[in-house]
DNA sequence: GTTTGTCTGTAACATCATGCAACAAAATCA
DNA sequence: TGATTTTGTTGCATGATGTTACAGACAAAC
Protein backbone atom coordinates (compact mmCIF):
# COMPACT_ATOMS: atom_id res chain seq x y z
CA UNK A 1 0.00 0.00 0.00
CA UNK A 2 2.07 3.20 -1.11
CA UNK A 3 -0.42 6.10 0.20
CA UNK A 4 -3.80 5.77 1.91
CA UNK A 5 -6.38 6.39 -0.33
CA UNK A 6 -9.83 7.63 1.43
CA UNK A 7 -13.00 8.27 0.00
CA UNK A 8 -14.66 11.07 1.71
CA UNK A 9 -18.10 10.94 1.46
CA UNK A 10 -20.91 14.06 2.11
CA UNK A 11 -23.55 15.75 0.83
CA UNK A 12 -22.63 19.09 2.15
CA UNK A 13 -19.98 20.28 -0.57
CA UNK A 14 -18.26 22.58 2.23
CA UNK A 15 -17.88 20.01 4.66
CA UNK A 16 -16.58 17.39 2.17
CA UNK A 17 -14.27 19.63 0.77
CA UNK A 18 -12.96 21.00 3.87
CA UNK A 19 -12.29 17.24 5.06
CA UNK A 20 -10.54 16.22 1.88
CA UNK A 21 -8.23 18.81 2.22
CA UNK A 22 -7.34 18.71 5.42
CA UNK A 23 -6.34 14.84 5.14
CA UNK A 24 -4.37 15.32 1.65
CA UNK A 25 -2.43 17.78 4.03
CA UNK A 26 -1.87 15.29 6.09
CA UNK A 27 -0.77 13.05 3.92
CA UNK A 28 -3.58 10.59 2.59
CA UNK A 29 -4.77 10.67 -0.50
CA UNK A 30 -8.39 11.87 -0.20
CA UNK A 31 -11.36 11.75 -3.07
CA UNK A 32 -14.64 13.53 -2.31
CA UNK A 33 -18.13 11.84 -2.76
CA UNK A 34 -21.14 13.15 -2.76
CA UNK A 35 -23.29 10.27 -2.93
CA UNK A 36 -23.26 6.02 -3.06
CA UNK A 37 -22.87 6.25 -6.43
CA UNK A 38 -19.85 7.96 -6.28
CA UNK A 39 -19.25 5.47 -3.97
CA UNK A 40 -19.29 2.76 -5.97
CA UNK A 41 -17.87 4.07 -8.97
CA UNK A 42 -14.98 4.74 -6.87
CA UNK A 43 -14.63 1.43 -5.79
CA UNK A 44 -14.68 0.24 -8.94
CA UNK A 45 -12.10 2.74 -10.26
CA UNK A 46 -9.39 1.84 -7.86
CA UNK A 47 -8.16 0.71 -4.57
CA UNK A 48 -9.95 2.10 -1.30
CA UNK A 49 -8.39 1.87 1.95
CA UNK A 50 -10.89 3.83 4.11
CA UNK A 51 -14.66 5.29 3.57
CA UNK A 52 -15.05 8.59 6.27
CA UNK A 53 -18.86 8.01 5.81
CA UNK A 54 -21.65 10.84 7.04
CA UNK A 55 -24.79 9.45 8.26
CA UNK A 56 -27.22 12.34 7.33
CA UNK A 57 -26.84 12.20 3.49
CA UNK A 58 -29.57 14.54 2.61
CA UNK A 59 -32.20 11.59 1.65
CA UNK A 60 -29.93 8.82 1.26
CA UNK A 61 -28.93 6.90 4.80
CA UNK A 62 -25.21 6.72 5.83
CA UNK A 63 -26.04 3.46 7.85
CA UNK A 64 -27.66 2.01 5.79
CA UNK A 65 -25.23 2.65 2.91
CA UNK A 66 -22.66 1.35 5.25
CA UNK A 67 -24.14 -1.84 5.68
CA UNK A 68 -25.32 -2.47 2.57
CA UNK A 69 -21.15 -2.01 1.67
CA UNK A 70 -20.57 -3.82 4.10
CA UNK A 71 -22.42 -6.65 2.69
CA UNK A 72 -20.08 -6.58 -0.47
CA UNK A 73 -16.75 -5.51 0.37
CA UNK A 74 -14.44 -5.31 3.14
CA UNK A 75 -13.61 -1.74 3.26
CA UNK A 76 -13.07 -0.13 6.79
CA UNK A 77 -15.29 2.28 7.33
CA UNK A 78 -15.42 5.25 9.70
CA UNK A 79 -19.26 7.13 10.11
CA UNK A 80 -19.27 10.16 10.74
CA UNK A 81 -22.29 12.19 12.07
CA UNK A 82 -24.07 15.39 13.99
CA UNK A 83 -25.89 13.32 15.74
CA UNK A 84 -24.25 12.10 19.24
CA UNK A 85 -27.15 10.18 20.80
CA UNK A 86 -26.15 7.28 22.12
CA UNK A 87 -28.68 5.04 20.30
CA UNK A 88 -27.52 6.52 17.01
CA UNK A 89 -23.92 6.10 18.19
CA UNK A 90 -24.60 2.15 18.49
CA UNK A 91 -26.66 1.96 15.52
CA UNK A 92 -22.89 2.91 13.72
CA UNK A 93 -21.16 0.12 15.27
CA UNK A 94 -23.98 -2.34 14.35
CA UNK A 95 -23.84 -1.45 10.47
CA UNK A 96 -20.57 -2.81 10.61
CA UNK A 97 -18.72 0.86 10.69
CA UNK A 98 -14.66 0.25 12.04
CA UNK A 99 -15.46 3.58 14.23
CA UNK A 100 -17.86 6.25 14.87
CA UNK A 101 -17.08 10.29 15.57
CA UNK A 102 -19.35 12.57 15.90
CA UNK A 103 -19.52 16.37 14.62
CA UNK A 104 -18.10 18.74 15.67
CA UNK A 105 -14.44 16.90 15.81
CA UNK A 106 -10.99 17.58 16.81
CA UNK A 107 -9.39 17.47 13.20
CA UNK A 108 -6.26 15.69 15.41
CA UNK A 109 -8.70 13.17 16.64
CA UNK A 110 -9.86 12.31 13.16
CA UNK A 111 -6.35 11.71 12.15
CA UNK A 112 -5.94 9.59 15.28
CA UNK A 113 -8.65 7.49 14.30
CA UNK A 114 -8.50 7.16 10.84
CA UNK A 115 -4.68 6.31 11.40
CA UNK A 116 -5.71 3.59 14.10
CA UNK A 117 -8.70 1.94 11.38
CA UNK A 118 -5.98 1.92 8.74
CA UNK A 119 -3.14 0.63 10.81
CA UNK A 120 -5.40 -2.45 11.94
CA UNK A 121 -6.80 -3.06 8.53
CA UNK A 122 -3.33 -3.11 7.59
CA UNK A 123 -1.34 -5.77 9.11
CA UNK A 124 -0.38 -7.49 6.46
CA UNK A 125 1.20 -4.32 5.07
CA UNK A 126 5.20 -3.28 5.17
CA UNK A 127 4.43 0.67 4.08
CA UNK A 128 4.19 2.23 7.70
CA UNK A 129 4.27 6.13 8.30
CA UNK A 130 6.67 6.57 11.10
CA UNK A 131 5.67 10.16 12.36
CA UNK A 132 8.98 10.16 13.91
CA UNK A 133 10.97 9.90 11.60
CA UNK A 134 13.55 13.22 10.86
CA UNK A 135 15.43 11.85 8.26
CA UNK A 136 15.96 10.27 5.45
CA UNK A 137 19.24 8.92 3.33
CA UNK A 138 19.25 7.83 -0.39
CA UNK A 139 22.14 7.72 -2.62
CA UNK A 140 24.03 10.13 -0.96
CA UNK A 141 21.46 12.90 -0.56
CA UNK A 142 20.21 12.87 3.03
CA UNK A 143 16.69 15.07 3.78
CA UNK A 144 16.22 16.88 7.22
CA UNK A 145 12.61 16.64 7.86
CA UNK A 146 12.50 18.76 10.97
CA UNK A 147 14.81 21.69 9.62
CA UNK A 148 13.00 20.86 6.17
CA UNK A 149 16.64 20.83 4.07
CA UNK A 150 18.22 18.44 1.51
CA UNK A 151 21.69 18.08 1.36
CA UNK A 152 23.66 16.69 -1.80
CA UNK A 153 26.21 13.70 -1.78
CA UNK A 154 28.27 16.28 -2.08
CA UNK A 155 27.41 17.98 1.35
CA UNK A 156 26.09 21.22 -0.29
CA UNK A 157 22.71 21.86 0.19
CA UNK A 158 20.26 22.23 -2.07
CA UNK A 159 17.24 24.55 -2.47
CA UNK A 160 13.93 23.40 -3.29
CA UNK A 161 10.61 24.76 -3.47
CA UNK A 162 7.89 23.67 -1.22
CA UNK A 163 6.19 21.64 -4.18
CA UNK A 164 9.46 19.97 -4.99
CA UNK A 165 10.06 19.50 -1.58
CA UNK A 166 6.70 18.17 -0.73
CA UNK A 167 7.34 15.92 -4.34
CA UNK A 168 9.86 14.26 -2.74
CA UNK A 169 8.74 13.29 0.58
CA UNK A 170 5.76 11.61 -1.22
CA UNK A 171 8.67 9.54 -3.04
CA UNK A 172 10.73 9.14 0.46
CA UNK A 173 7.95 7.73 2.26
CA UNK A 174 7.08 5.12 -1.11
CA UNK A 175 10.08 4.06 -2.30
CA UNK A 176 10.54 1.29 -5.11
CA UNK A 177 7.01 1.82 -5.53
CA UNK A 178 5.84 3.37 -8.86
CA UNK A 179 3.18 6.17 -7.84
CA UNK A 180 0.44 7.34 -10.54
CA UNK A 181 0.00 11.45 -11.11
CA UNK A 182 -3.28 11.33 -9.85
CA UNK A 183 -1.91 9.61 -6.33
CA UNK A 184 1.14 12.28 -6.06
CA UNK A 185 -1.20 15.01 -7.03
CA UNK A 186 -3.72 14.26 -4.16
CA UNK A 187 -0.69 13.40 -1.65
CA UNK A 188 0.36 17.11 -2.55
CA UNK A 189 -3.23 18.23 -3.00
CA UNK A 190 -2.32 20.09 -6.32
CA UNK A 191 -5.26 21.07 -7.81
CA UNK A 192 -5.42 19.85 -11.47
CA UNK A 193 -4.87 16.12 -12.03
CA UNK A 194 -7.16 13.80 -9.84
CA UNK A 195 -9.91 14.58 -7.15
CA UNK A 196 -12.90 15.62 -8.56
CA UNK A 197 -12.00 19.36 -9.92
CA UNK A 198 -10.79 19.34 -13.05
CA UNK A 199 -7.54 21.05 -13.91
CA UNK A 200 -5.65 20.10 -17.26
CA UNK A 201 -3.08 18.23 -15.71
CA UNK A 202 0.84 18.18 -16.28
CA UNK A 203 1.56 19.95 -13.52
CA UNK A 204 3.10 16.68 -12.00
CA UNK A 205 5.07 16.14 -14.91
CA UNK A 206 6.37 19.76 -14.89
CA UNK A 207 7.22 19.27 -11.13
CA UNK A 208 9.22 15.88 -11.51
CA UNK A 209 11.23 17.65 -14.27
CA UNK A 210 12.20 20.69 -11.70
CA UNK A 211 13.01 18.01 -9.02
CA UNK A 212 15.07 16.10 -11.26
CA UNK A 213 17.02 19.37 -12.65
CA UNK A 214 17.64 19.91 -8.71
CA UNK A 215 18.46 16.34 -7.66
CA UNK A 216 19.85 14.47 -10.74
CA UNK A 217 22.84 14.16 -12.38
CA UNK A 218 22.42 14.09 -15.33
CA UNK A 219 18.66 15.03 -15.75
CA UNK A 220 18.13 13.53 -18.87
CA UNK A 221 19.30 10.04 -17.36
CA UNK A 222 16.84 9.63 -14.46
CA UNK A 223 18.47 7.24 -11.85
CA UNK A 224 16.41 8.36 -8.56
CA UNK A 225 12.85 9.24 -10.27
CA UNK A 226 12.70 6.95 -13.03
CA UNK A 227 9.46 7.47 -15.64
CA UNK A 228 7.09 4.31 -15.15
CA UNK A 229 5.70 4.60 -18.63
CA UNK A 230 2.09 4.90 -19.20
CA UNK A 231 1.66 4.24 -15.17
CA UNK A 232 3.48 7.33 -13.35
CA UNK A 233 7.01 7.59 -11.60
CA UNK A 234 8.92 5.64 -9.10
CA UNK A 235 12.11 6.64 -6.66
CA UNK A 236 14.16 3.77 -7.35
CA UNK A 237 16.99 3.94 -4.65
CA UNK A 238 16.82 2.84 -1.13
CA UNK A 239 15.73 4.98 1.02
CA UNK A 240 16.84 4.72 4.84
CA UNK A 241 15.44 6.40 8.05
CA UNK A 242 16.79 7.83 10.42
CA UNK A 243 14.49 8.76 13.83
CA UNK A 244 14.21 11.92 15.56
CA UNK B 1 8.05 22.62 25.27
CA UNK B 2 11.37 20.83 24.97
CA UNK B 3 10.14 17.00 25.60
CA UNK B 4 7.05 16.10 26.68
CA UNK B 5 6.29 14.91 29.86
CA UNK B 6 3.76 12.81 30.49
CA UNK B 7 2.10 11.05 33.66
CA UNK B 8 1.91 6.85 33.38
CA UNK B 9 -1.22 6.02 36.33
CA UNK B 10 -1.84 2.25 36.49
CA UNK B 11 -1.94 0.65 40.31
CA UNK B 12 -0.77 -2.55 38.49
CA UNK B 13 2.80 -1.58 38.99
CA UNK B 14 4.37 -4.03 35.99
CA UNK B 15 2.31 -2.03 33.56
CA UNK B 16 2.99 1.14 35.04
CA UNK B 17 6.87 0.53 34.85
CA UNK B 18 6.50 -1.38 31.36
CA UNK B 19 4.80 1.74 29.60
CA UNK B 20 7.06 4.11 31.50
CA UNK B 21 9.94 2.84 30.24
CA UNK B 22 8.60 2.50 26.96
CA UNK B 23 7.66 6.10 26.71
CA UNK B 24 11.05 6.95 28.03
CA UNK B 25 12.70 5.01 25.45
CA UNK B 26 10.68 6.97 22.69
CA UNK B 27 11.88 10.30 23.99
CA UNK B 28 9.52 11.21 26.77
CA UNK B 29 9.69 11.90 29.90
CA UNK B 30 7.16 9.63 32.04
CA UNK B 31 6.61 9.40 35.62
CA UNK B 32 4.58 7.23 36.80
CA UNK B 33 1.54 7.62 39.69
CA UNK B 34 -0.54 5.05 41.19
CA UNK B 35 -2.98 6.85 42.72
CA UNK B 36 -5.11 9.79 41.85
CA UNK B 37 -3.21 11.76 44.84
CA UNK B 38 0.15 11.12 43.02
CA UNK B 39 -1.63 12.81 40.05
CA UNK B 40 -2.39 15.67 41.90
CA UNK B 41 0.88 15.84 43.71
CA UNK B 42 2.73 16.08 40.35
CA UNK B 43 0.69 18.21 38.60
CA UNK B 44 1.34 20.74 41.11
CA UNK B 45 4.79 19.90 41.25
CA UNK B 46 5.18 20.98 37.51
CA UNK B 47 4.48 21.12 34.11
CA UNK B 48 2.64 18.22 32.76
CA UNK B 49 1.42 17.51 29.12
CA UNK B 50 -0.60 14.48 28.88
CA UNK B 51 -1.98 11.98 31.35
CA UNK B 52 -2.16 8.51 30.56
CA UNK B 53 -5.35 6.85 32.67
CA UNK B 54 -5.55 3.91 33.31
CA UNK B 55 -9.56 3.33 33.32
CA UNK B 56 -9.69 0.43 35.91
CA UNK B 57 -7.92 2.02 38.94
CA UNK B 58 -8.34 -0.90 41.79
CA UNK B 59 -11.18 1.07 43.73
CA UNK B 60 -10.51 4.22 42.08
CA UNK B 61 -12.15 4.88 38.57
CA UNK B 62 -10.37 6.23 36.06
CA UNK B 63 -13.45 8.04 34.60
CA UNK B 64 -14.45 9.89 37.30
CA UNK B 65 -10.81 10.73 37.95
CA UNK B 66 -10.63 11.91 34.31
CA UNK B 67 -13.92 13.78 35.18
CA UNK B 68 -12.77 15.50 38.46
CA UNK B 69 -9.59 16.19 36.88
CA UNK B 70 -11.23 17.92 33.80
CA UNK B 71 -12.99 19.98 35.77
CA UNK B 72 -10.67 21.54 37.27
CA UNK B 73 -7.30 21.61 34.70
CA UNK B 74 -6.86 21.73 31.24
CA UNK B 75 -4.25 18.78 30.73
CA UNK B 76 -4.61 16.41 27.98
CA UNK B 77 -5.61 12.48 29.36
CA UNK B 78 -5.94 9.33 27.21
CA UNK B 79 -7.68 6.55 28.77
CA UNK B 80 -6.20 3.25 28.96
CA UNK B 81 -8.72 0.36 28.98
CA UNK B 82 -8.71 -3.55 28.91
CA UNK B 83 -12.74 -3.02 28.77
CA UNK B 84 -13.57 -2.26 24.97
CA UNK B 85 -16.91 -2.44 25.03
CA UNK B 86 -18.71 0.40 23.25
CA UNK B 87 -20.68 2.12 26.39
CA UNK B 88 -17.68 2.35 28.36
CA UNK B 89 -15.97 3.94 25.41
CA UNK B 90 -18.40 6.15 25.68
CA UNK B 91 -18.34 6.64 28.75
CA UNK B 92 -14.46 7.55 28.38
CA UNK B 93 -14.98 9.97 25.43
CA UNK B 94 -18.41 11.50 27.90
CA UNK B 95 -15.86 12.59 30.90
CA UNK B 96 -13.42 14.07 28.72
CA UNK B 97 -10.90 12.38 28.08
CA UNK B 98 -8.99 13.59 24.20
CA UNK B 99 -8.68 10.01 23.32
CA UNK B 100 -9.22 6.53 24.80
CA UNK B 101 -7.15 3.53 23.54
CA UNK B 102 -8.03 0.03 24.58
CA UNK B 103 -5.73 -2.73 26.32
CA UNK B 104 -3.64 -4.48 25.00
CA UNK B 105 -2.98 -2.17 22.56
CA UNK B 106 -0.31 -1.89 19.65
CA UNK B 107 2.71 0.44 21.47
CA UNK B 108 3.26 1.79 17.74
CA UNK B 109 -0.54 2.88 18.31
CA UNK B 110 -0.10 4.48 21.10
CA UNK B 111 2.75 6.89 20.67
CA UNK B 112 0.99 7.72 17.45
CA UNK B 113 -1.98 8.64 19.72
CA UNK B 114 -0.09 9.86 22.39
CA UNK B 115 2.31 12.42 20.02
CA UNK B 116 -1.39 13.54 17.98
CA UNK B 117 -2.91 14.63 21.33
CA UNK B 118 0.26 16.40 22.22
CA UNK B 119 0.27 18.18 18.91
CA UNK B 120 -3.11 19.31 19.31
CA UNK B 121 -2.98 20.32 22.67
CA UNK B 122 0.31 22.34 21.52
CA UNK B 123 -1.45 23.84 18.74
CA UNK B 124 -4.73 25.02 20.85
CA UNK B 125 -3.29 26.53 23.97
CA UNK B 126 0.65 26.98 23.11
CA UNK B 127 0.28 30.40 21.74
CA UNK B 128 -0.55 31.17 25.24
CA UNK B 129 3.24 30.96 27.18
CA UNK B 130 4.09 28.93 30.17
CA UNK B 131 5.00 31.47 33.11
CA UNK B 132 7.37 28.83 34.45
CA UNK B 133 9.27 29.17 31.25
CA UNK B 134 12.06 31.93 31.57
CA UNK B 135 14.74 31.28 28.78
CA UNK B 136 14.38 29.93 25.16
CA UNK B 137 17.55 28.71 23.35
CA UNK B 138 17.18 28.20 19.75
CA UNK B 139 20.38 27.88 17.30
CA UNK B 140 21.98 29.73 19.37
CA UNK B 141 20.09 32.45 19.99
CA UNK B 142 18.81 33.45 23.76
CA UNK B 143 15.93 34.76 24.97
CA UNK B 144 15.10 35.51 28.58
CA UNK B 145 11.66 36.18 29.06
CA UNK B 146 11.90 37.69 32.17
CA UNK B 147 14.40 40.53 31.03
CA UNK B 148 12.35 40.47 27.80
CA UNK B 149 16.51 40.39 26.26
CA UNK B 150 17.13 38.76 22.93
CA UNK B 151 21.03 37.95 22.97
CA UNK B 152 22.43 36.51 19.60
CA UNK B 153 24.53 34.09 19.23
CA UNK B 154 27.31 36.57 19.24
CA UNK B 155 27.01 37.58 22.66
CA UNK B 156 25.20 40.60 21.48
CA UNK B 157 21.88 42.50 22.56
CA UNK B 158 19.58 42.56 20.00
CA UNK B 159 17.01 45.27 20.26
CA UNK B 160 13.57 44.09 19.40
CA UNK B 161 10.15 45.89 19.26
CA UNK B 162 7.23 45.08 20.98
CA UNK B 163 5.57 43.14 18.10
CA UNK B 164 9.19 41.70 16.97
CA UNK B 165 8.95 40.46 20.48
CA UNK B 166 5.48 39.13 20.46
CA UNK B 167 5.84 37.47 17.24
CA UNK B 168 8.84 35.28 18.70
CA UNK B 169 7.52 34.44 21.18
CA UNK B 170 4.70 32.56 19.12
CA UNK B 171 7.08 30.96 17.09
CA UNK B 172 9.68 30.07 20.26
CA UNK B 173 6.38 28.32 21.98
CA UNK B 174 5.09 26.65 18.38
CA UNK B 175 8.38 25.19 17.13
CA UNK B 176 8.13 23.04 13.81
CA UNK B 177 4.28 24.08 13.73
CA UNK B 178 3.34 26.28 10.65
CA UNK B 179 1.59 28.77 11.83
CA UNK B 180 -0.70 30.88 9.24
CA UNK B 181 -1.01 34.36 9.52
CA UNK B 182 -4.52 34.29 10.93
CA UNK B 183 -3.05 32.16 14.43
CA UNK B 184 -0.54 34.53 14.36
CA UNK B 185 -2.32 37.82 14.14
CA UNK B 186 -4.63 36.48 16.97
CA UNK B 187 -2.04 35.50 19.07
CA UNK B 188 -0.03 38.98 18.75
CA UNK B 189 -3.46 40.84 18.27
CA UNK B 190 -3.24 42.34 15.70
CA UNK B 191 -5.93 44.53 13.91
CA UNK B 192 -5.70 43.30 10.36
CA UNK B 193 -5.63 39.72 9.87
CA UNK B 194 -7.68 37.01 10.56
CA UNK B 195 -10.00 38.82 13.04
CA UNK B 196 -12.91 40.33 13.02
CA UNK B 197 -12.18 43.79 11.95
CA UNK B 198 -10.92 43.55 8.05
CA UNK B 199 -7.35 45.54 7.25
CA UNK B 200 -5.71 44.62 3.82
CA UNK B 201 -4.02 41.93 5.61
CA UNK B 202 0.07 41.70 4.85
CA UNK B 203 0.76 43.10 8.77
CA UNK B 204 2.68 39.77 9.33
CA UNK B 205 4.63 39.61 6.23
CA UNK B 206 5.52 42.45 6.73
CA UNK B 207 6.52 41.57 10.73
CA UNK B 208 7.96 38.57 9.81
CA UNK B 209 10.24 40.68 7.57
CA UNK B 210 11.69 42.58 10.46
CA UNK B 211 12.43 40.06 12.48
CA UNK B 212 14.00 37.94 10.37
CA UNK B 213 16.44 41.02 9.06
CA UNK B 214 17.20 41.09 13.14
CA UNK B 215 17.40 37.79 13.91
CA UNK B 216 18.39 35.73 10.55
CA UNK B 217 22.34 35.38 9.35
CA UNK B 218 21.30 35.93 5.93
CA UNK B 219 17.40 37.08 5.71
CA UNK B 220 17.19 36.43 2.10
CA UNK B 221 17.62 32.92 2.71
CA UNK B 222 15.78 32.37 5.99
CA UNK B 223 16.98 29.66 8.20
CA UNK B 224 14.61 30.33 11.03
CA UNK B 225 11.62 31.79 10.15
CA UNK B 226 10.63 29.83 7.26
CA UNK B 227 7.80 30.51 4.94
CA UNK B 228 5.44 27.60 4.02
CA UNK B 229 4.15 29.20 1.03
CA UNK B 230 0.20 29.25 0.90
CA UNK B 231 0.09 28.59 4.66
CA UNK B 232 2.28 30.32 6.59
CA UNK B 233 5.79 30.76 8.71
CA UNK B 234 7.40 27.89 10.69
CA UNK B 235 10.23 28.63 13.29
CA UNK B 236 12.16 25.56 11.57
CA UNK B 237 14.69 25.04 14.88
CA UNK B 238 14.51 23.07 18.12
CA UNK B 239 13.68 25.48 20.97
CA UNK B 240 15.10 24.30 24.48
CA UNK B 241 13.62 26.36 27.34
CA UNK B 242 14.73 26.62 30.74
CA UNK B 243 13.02 27.30 33.96
CA UNK B 244 13.16 30.19 35.83
C1' DG C 1 12.22 -0.84 -40.86
C1' DT C 2 8.57 2.34 -41.04
C1' DT C 3 4.39 4.27 -39.60
C1' DT C 4 1.33 5.94 -36.31
C1' DG C 5 -0.59 7.22 -32.21
C1' DT C 6 0.26 7.99 -27.43
C1' DC C 7 3.11 9.39 -23.67
C1' DT C 8 6.70 12.26 -21.73
C1' DG C 9 10.14 16.23 -21.31
C1' DT C 10 10.52 20.89 -21.25
C1' DA C 11 10.56 25.76 -22.64
C1' DA C 12 7.63 29.57 -22.46
C1' DC C 13 4.01 31.75 -20.52
C1' DA C 14 0.32 33.21 -17.05
C1' DT C 15 -0.90 33.70 -12.44
C1' DC C 16 -0.43 34.27 -7.80
C1' DA C 17 1.89 34.50 -3.20
C1' DT C 18 5.56 36.58 -0.95
C1' DG C 19 9.53 39.94 0.04
C1' DC C 20 10.41 44.45 0.68
C1' DA C 21 11.03 49.44 0.23
C1' DA C 22 8.60 53.47 0.94
C1' DC C 23 4.98 55.81 2.93
C1' DA C 24 1.45 56.91 6.46
C1' DA C 25 -0.52 56.52 10.79
C1' DA C 26 -0.04 55.72 15.60
C1' DA C 27 2.30 55.39 19.76
C1' DT C 28 5.99 56.81 22.76
C1' DC C 29 9.06 59.91 24.70
C1' DA C 30 11.35 64.20 25.87
C1' DT D 1 3.96 69.94 21.68
C1' DG D 2 7.40 68.22 18.60
C1' DA D 3 10.71 64.53 17.71
C1' DT D 4 11.39 59.72 17.40
C1' DT D 5 10.18 55.07 17.14
C1' DT D 6 6.96 51.63 16.11
C1' DT D 7 3.55 49.60 13.30
C1' DG D 8 0.24 48.96 9.53
C1' DT D 9 -0.55 49.81 4.34
C1' DT D 10 0.58 49.98 -0.44
C1' DG D 11 2.76 49.05 -4.74
C1' DC D 12 6.09 46.84 -7.19
C1' DA D 13 9.68 43.24 -7.92
C1' DT D 14 10.63 38.55 -7.44
C1' DG D 15 10.03 33.93 -7.29
C1' DA D 16 7.07 29.86 -7.17
C1' DT D 17 3.66 27.15 -9.43
C1' DG D 18 0.24 25.56 -12.80
C1' DT D 19 -0.84 25.60 -18.00
C1' DT D 20 0.09 25.18 -22.71
C1' DA D 21 2.37 23.93 -26.84
C1' DC D 22 5.38 21.39 -29.17
C1' DA D 23 9.18 18.20 -30.01
C1' DG D 24 11.09 13.94 -29.06
C1' DA D 25 10.70 9.11 -27.21
C1' DC D 26 8.47 4.90 -27.10
C1' DA D 27 5.59 0.95 -28.37
C1' DA D 28 2.50 -1.47 -31.22
C1' DA D 29 0.98 -2.36 -35.85
C1' DC D 30 2.07 -2.72 -40.40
Amino acid sequence: MAIPRLLVVDDDTETRMMLTQYLRQNGFIALPCASEADIRAQIGAGRIDLILLDVMLGDENGVEICTRLRAKQDVPIILVSALSADHQRMAGYESGADDYIAKPFNPDLLLARVRAVLQRARRSSSLIYRRSVATFRFAGWTYDAKRDEVISPAGVQVALSRRETGLLKVFLANPHIPLTREEIAAALDVTGEGGSDEGSGRAIDVLVGRLRSKIEQTPKEPKLLRTERGTGYVLAVDVETGGD
